[in-house]
DNA sequence: GCTGAGCTCAATTGCTTGTC
DNA sequence: GACAAGCAATTGAGCTCAGC
């Protein structure tokens, strides 16, 4: 019945299309400027690969993934430019997206930079059938900010979410319960949602090759062979999902790790280390809101030999000070002097970063201590990770923030709906 | 030379086990 | 039961190689 349904949209940034398309644009003469593009990311915004453009390769040649290979092909064709990546604007597309959909319901769920959920449920009656709804925002979309989206909808967040995979680009696809037979049971296993490359070779040993195989078999099976994920992934290809659109369940602990390049052999480089990974997890848990109760610090020794120490904290932090002083400790206690091939630091017991309880031992720099890492995330959020950083790591040869996550504002995508 | 499959490794984080 | 230590499972990226 209209207006009482559950209905959700998966929006999924066609972001490769959107290249093409850009050199499509630029190779028929259009007066377009490249380095306005936002989808120059190469899938990787920390390594920030470019995009190589020339009239005489074809579309599949743009496809270059590392820089290497970038940099390698340009050294074959001279011809061909070489433009850098703008994340910094693929960012503010996103935000403007975000914008857009706000205007067609107030329960928005940001799953990746490129993938949102909307929960159109009771809209219909303000904004009409939520299929033409969802060709509107499509067009707009198109129109206003210049790329194209693919849109699923369904009655959850799974099937909307597969629906968004189909056929691309700039499309809206349905996939309603009764169209889960026809539509997403034909398709191969590991196109599902939480079927990876672990988990479908086991799939396939049962005798299971499409989705509906998977719904079709026995869920005590599933569950006495692949644990509580059988059962998850068995509900999945049921259609079976019920999370609610919003903010993402808690997360349970927030860790950065390097393997380095060379051994570390001496406690001063290490503390370097521990100091830029912990910059890195504070930076995290700020971004998130979150404070830790619990640091632990791992080591992995040339001979991948693996070991760590934690410890509980007094109070809980999110001050990079406070992280990288316990890292340095446990480090101190544990490291025998063997070369180093990784380190870890890890933040773990998590609280609400709204509820920080000061300490009756804390010598008064606490909040001095919250107001500079403030500043600091804030330049680093608006011009870039590098923009500043501790003298420490000045000509050190060492990042001053390790670790493959920091656009946290944008999270990469989870295994969790 | 290109493409895609398959493999390995790194990174991350939840879960389990051991200890006090 | 709380805490500490380590394992397990997953994904993504990068590399290699066979087939075309």
């Amino acid at each position: 019945m209209a207006g009482k349904r559950k209905i959700i949209f998966h929006i999924d940034v066609n972001s490769a299309y959107l290249s093409w398309e850009a050199v499509d644009r630029l190779q028929h003469g259009a007066s377009l400027d490249i380095r306005t593009i936002p989808a120059v990311i190469g899938g990787n915004p920390e390594k920030r690969h470019g995009i190589v453009l020339a009239k005489s390769i074809p579309a599949k040649k743009y496809q270059i993934k590392t820089g290497e290979t970038l940099y390698a092909a340009r050294l074959k064709c001279p011809d061909l430019a070489i433009f850098p990546p703008r994340y910094d604007l693929y960012i503010r597309c996103s935000e403007a997206m975000l914008e857009l959909l706000r205007e067609y319901s107030p329960h928005i769920q940001r799953y990746s930079i490129d993938e949102v959920f909307l929960d159109y449920t009771h809209m219909e009656e303000h904004f009409g059938d939520p299929i033409e709804a969802a060709h509107q925002i499509k067009d707009r979309i198109h129109g206003e900010l210049g790329f194209t989206v693919n849109i699923g909808i369904s009655t959850n967040k799974l099937l909307a979410k597969m629906a968004s995979d189909f056929s691309k680009p700039n499309k809206v696809h349905t996939l309603f319960p009764a169209e889960v037979p026809e539509k997403l049971w034909p398709l191969p296993v590991e196109e599902l949602f939480m079927v990876g490359r672990a988990t479908a070779p086991k799939l396939h040993r049962f005798g299971i090759y499409t989705i509906g195989d998977l719904a079709r078999a026995d869920p005590d099976l599933l569950k006495k062979r692949l644990k509580s994920h059988g059962l998850l992934i068995w509900n999945y290809a049921n259609g079976r999902e019920d999370s609610p659109v919003g903010d993402l369940p808690g997360i349970k602990s927030v860790g950065n790790s390097s393997t380095i390049a060379f051994d570390v052999e001496d406690r001063k480089t290490a503390h370097m280390f521990l100091l830029s990974l912990s910059e890195m997890v504070g930076m995290r848990l700020r971004n998130a809101g979150y404070l830790a109760q619990l640091v632990a610090v791992s080591l992995k020794t040339k001979d991948f030999f693996s070991y760590s120490h934690q410890r509980k904290l007094y109070t809980a932090t999110d001050a990079t000070n406070q992280i990288y002083g316990a890292a340095a400790s446990l480090f101190d206690e544990m490291w025998q002097g063997e070369p180093l091939r990784a380190i870890g630091v890890r933040a773990g017991a998590l609280v609400d970063g709204s509820l920080q309880q000061l300490s009756l031992f804390d010598p008064g720099n606490a909040w001095k201590e919250r107001a500079m890492d403030a500043a600091v995330d804030k330049i680093r959020n608006k011009y870039g990770s590098n923009m500043i950083m501790r003298a420490v790591f000045l000509h050190s040869g060492i990042r001053p923030l390790t670790g493959g996550v920091w656009e946290e504002d944008y999270p990469m995508m989870s295994s969790i709906l």
